[in-house]
DNA sequence: TATTTTCGTGTAATCGATTACATTTAAATG
DNA sequence: CATTTAAATGTAATCGATTACACGAAAATA
């Protein structure tokens, strides 16, 4: 049952004051070599460890930066926040996760806690597609705490991102199912308020343009982040009279979905139906039938980001960068939208 | 570019001293019901925050709680850790992550920085399989910070953990695998340094002992838990006499490069081979020819390990408790070994 | 009216560490 | 030996909030 120790009680035993004790500890050049050594040994001794919060509340760092994801368990955010931990840890920072659920509301309520929690930074995948939290956003930069978003961004004065280049992404893999000589093909999108997905689609039409096919509407699915929403999503498309034969889908989840109802069907892929999603889950490259699709750098997003913040926190004047990083979408072409083994 | 607000802040704009603004906030009942409305709309106005760290410091409770886990980005462990954050964020916990990489200094290096930083306790999966660390655990139960082990275990004293039943889930898995008909079962193991590598091995020689089925040393591999080791794993298998016609693998990735493997050297799954993996990765169910592998109920797990910590909590006695919460395993039958279709 | 309660606030210590400033002691200099 | 200078440590305020205890004023009681 060991009471908490603290540089008082190293202080009293060896008869000197507290004040000399922190010195010591922090090796400051004042105190005597002699000294520094008999309190560190005592320290140790005595099982001696450093109250963060009082120092954090003295010094008004609290060496912890808040994360704030719709959710944790998707493999994207996952990696992200790995890289964010990987690069933070050595700097001593700790990282704090929060989950929005896509819930606005809990993403408000999680930026309160956090900054009520004195973090030095707030790293976040936005959720709120209205401007309801527009407010809380600027409330933060005006805190002079360093806010950054990765992927899911939002134009707020102030504020850096790291996100990768959707429109490309879009209009590479557009491209990709072009050259397999792919005439018609449709698109699954996600809630087009989000940038990204915005951006996905607007890749993606301007590819069907510069390539002279045309572009319609009607083959523009908006639809969840699930295999469910992609099988229904299929389903729509199948009953036009002209049905697409290519998909790209801004979900992996989706891509799956619609190739396992397309092999109900018993269509021939890749070929008589390519289908390329986005993102670069995992199960895209395990499955017999490989999925094409666009890696986002997850890991290299969350150590870009950590990075933009550490650079934001040297800056001890109160000048105010924003910083938008860019990274390369890479596409995975496999089995799903091969036709050509060149 | 707003200035921290205190309640101090608060104090002298209304003439009136922190301590009634403190007790005012905090709803104590001897304050007047009128102060009370003024002191509330006025931090209200003056866009007040609580600092937190304050309240730790001065409360001994960071309202915070550290998770170490190998690391974040598998399927298993960012889903306990959503069950954690969920269960623990409407008692107003915060989440700390940290990950080891499976490296022991950096577990020991983990257990240190939280609790210098005060963290109201700790939620962890064990990386060290020597007894390194040992101490460093003892440590904190000593220090009376409530200390709970999910999925892998240690026994130390004072120590509660939330577990699945890996015996049974290995014992189930393989007997479903002699039901199929299978009559020479072969096992993928990890490290049996690790409590639930040992208890998944345990539980598949119980259940081929009890089938009248002789166990052999040689058809127990001890692979990593990836598709290539998977893969190399079976090459060895494949050289034997008499090589085995079903695997339990205590991991999904290695069953997975098993399946590869097999198909590559054309043999018909489930026919003539069984395979079943351990984990329920997402991708197992997505396969085409999705394999068969045993659920940890990781969100379960994760609200679980939440709720013991907060009983923990609630004891203010030093009284310790040690509480052991045994999950149980669910076997999903999968086309990787369903050979009928009942 | 005198006295006891009750109510609402103020005073000041506390949590644990840091640090500007003051002070003591020892060494260096004239 | 007197005095300047440097080295080492002590004193006390500070970070922001909580809370035991003290205290004055108003209300209740005798």
């Amino acid at each position: 049952m060991s009471e908490k120790i603290t540089i008082y009680d190293i202080a009293k035993r060896l008869n000197i004051t507290a004040a000399t004790v922190s010195r010591a500890l922090n090796n400051n050049p004042k105190i005597k070599e002699s000294t520094r050594k008999l309190v560190i040994e005592t320290a140790a001794a005595m099982n001696y460890k450093q109250n963060r919060l009082a120092l954090a509340l003295q010094s008004g760092r609290s060496n912890n930066i808040g994360v704030i994801v719709p959710r944790i368990d998707s493999n994207f955010f996952a990696s992200v926040i790995r890289g964010i931990e990987e690069e933070l840890h050595p700097h001593g920072f700790q990282v704090i996760i929060c989950q929005t659920h896509e819930d606005p509301k809990r993403e408000n309520e999680n930026l309160h806690t956090l900054l009520d929690a004195q973090v030095d930074g707030i790293l976040m995948s936005v959720t709120d597609v209205s401007n309801e939290n527009d407010a809380a956003f600027r409330n933060i930069v005006n805190n002079n705490v360093p806010l950054i978003f990765f992927d899911r961004k939002k134009d707020i004065s102030g504020v850096s991102s790291v996100t990768i280049d959707d429109f490309k992404g879009g209009y590479e893999t557009t491209k990709h199912l072009i050259n397999q000589g792919c005439k018609s093909i449709a698109h699954f999108s996600g809630d087009q308020s989000l940038e990204i997905f915005k951006n996905r689609f607007l890749g993606y039409k301007q590819a069907l343009l510069d390539s002279g096919l045309t572009f319609d509407e009607k083959y523009v699915i908006q639809s969840k982040s699930s295999v469910d929403a992609g099988k229904e999503a299929l389903n729509i498309l199948m009953q036009y009279d002209t049905p697409p034969d290519a998909i790209f889908s801004s979900s992996d989840f989706a891509a799956l979905g619609a190739i396992q109802e397309l092999k109900a069907r018993e269509i021939n892929i890749p070929a008589d139906f390519c289908v390329a999603g986005f993102s670069n889950e995992p199960f895209t490259k395990f499955m017999e039938l490989s999925i094409t699709s666009v890696d986002q750098s997850p890991l290299e997003m969350g150590k870009m980001s950590a990075r933009v913040f550490l650079e934001q926190m040297e800056k001890t004047d109160k000048i105010m960068i924003e910083k938008k990083v860019v990274l390369k979408p890479e596409l995975h072409i496999r089995k799903s939208s091969a036709r050509t083994t060149s």
